[in-house]
DNA sequence: GTGGTCTAGACCACC
DNA sequence: GTGGTCTAGACCACA
């Protein structure tokens, strides 16, 4: 795991966790590493880790079993793909046209764009 | 002007300009608002008006003549565009393209979002 | 039983069995359960019923007998009862009345609220 | 200020505010005390009480403005009247409700007990 | 072993 | 000056 540097830590634990419910690579009553554990392997401090899975409590993709540990909460996959998909219709779309119109980019541009990244992703 | 919470407050300055200079709005040798007065429109510290201006003239986006004000560069509608062009391409696109996977929103989809969008606008 | 996640699973079951001492479920020189079965039913590690058996012997509740098992004692209700009372007057009532005075609600309003209450439980 | 030892200290500064707010001390777009200010007053550590200004901004209750302070919401007094409330019909008032008639305590007796309270503070 | 809280101290971006 | 983030290290209650 690598972290960018414009954006706080404990927010890409987040999201990487996030993007691997969306995959399915975490499913319902999935048990998550434990603080400490992830904190070595992500080599970062507990704390920073602690702050995450606090965050996805509150929004209710994890639970918490007393001396247990954190588990994936049975609705999760709905709440982060919810509120995943209002974040970009409300926020990111909505500049993404302004930049885009600004640029002179067409939409029928995109497709172009779309299967040049689809192309490099596989590679 | 009312400023988003989450992007500090100068790069929103800088980036009104960007805007403002791509739809020609302000063109080149215009002279821009002097620090104090654009300070007192936006209800802002001075100082934060005057870190957009020194970002702006190490863009090359403004110039300075001493005791007169600041004015639009010559070139500048380029180096801006040139710029956001870059960026949008490098940055914006891939993470964008990347949520769009996620959530399973196709390019095709993008057109019905995009005319929304401009009726919005324009009302 | 499912237990609350914010306060300690073995206080919740020494509270279980308050309860049912003065509920009179669990009288005088009754046996409870043994330590794993009741781990079994309540789906709990069982140091963490023994905890609570631990609790309730030093509050004099029940007694241990070698190889036979854990009674209630004698005076069990009057010690529970004594207890559970002065806990409310002390700490419960006060920081009640607080709330209450905060919120503007009257004492008369509790009447209304305590025959909804007795309504609902007996449903 | 001085803490229970019952409670986190961030939660208890929380409560603090919570309290301000309805006793109207605190009132919209008051600036509240900066986060190193009030630790040296408070004699806790800045970081415990920036954990209580995240929770107050979460909860709608207080505002950020970037490199001032934070502030009062405008609608501070309703959100945490309304929370208050919430929190006491349904999980305070059903609990106390219990212990009482378990304890035998009649709603009649209450009033007895609510002068005895209101006689003491006033002391 | 698990999470939860707190301190001390540091660095950064921003106003 | 303001908040925001992170590290290091500690202590506690709980399962």
């Amino acid at each position: 795991m690598d972290f960018k540097n414009n954006q706080s830590i404990y927010l890409q634990i987040t999201h990487y966790f996030h993007q691997g419910i969306l995959k399915e690579e975490w499913k319902a009553n999935d048990k998550i590493p434990s603080v400490r554990a992830l904190a070595v392997d992500f080599e970062v401090n507990p704390n920073t880790v602690m702050r995450s899975y606090t965050k996805l409590q509150e929004q209710g993709v994890i639970y918490n079993k007393r001396g247990l540990g954190n588990f994936i909460s049975e609705g999760a996959k709905q709440v982060v793909a919810k509120q995943m998909r209002e974040d970009f219709l409300q926020s990111d779309l909505p500049e993404f046209f302004q930049t885009m119109s600004v640029l002179g980019i067409e939409v029928k541009d995109l497709e172009v764009y779309y299967s040049q990244w689809k192309g490099e992703k596989e590679v």
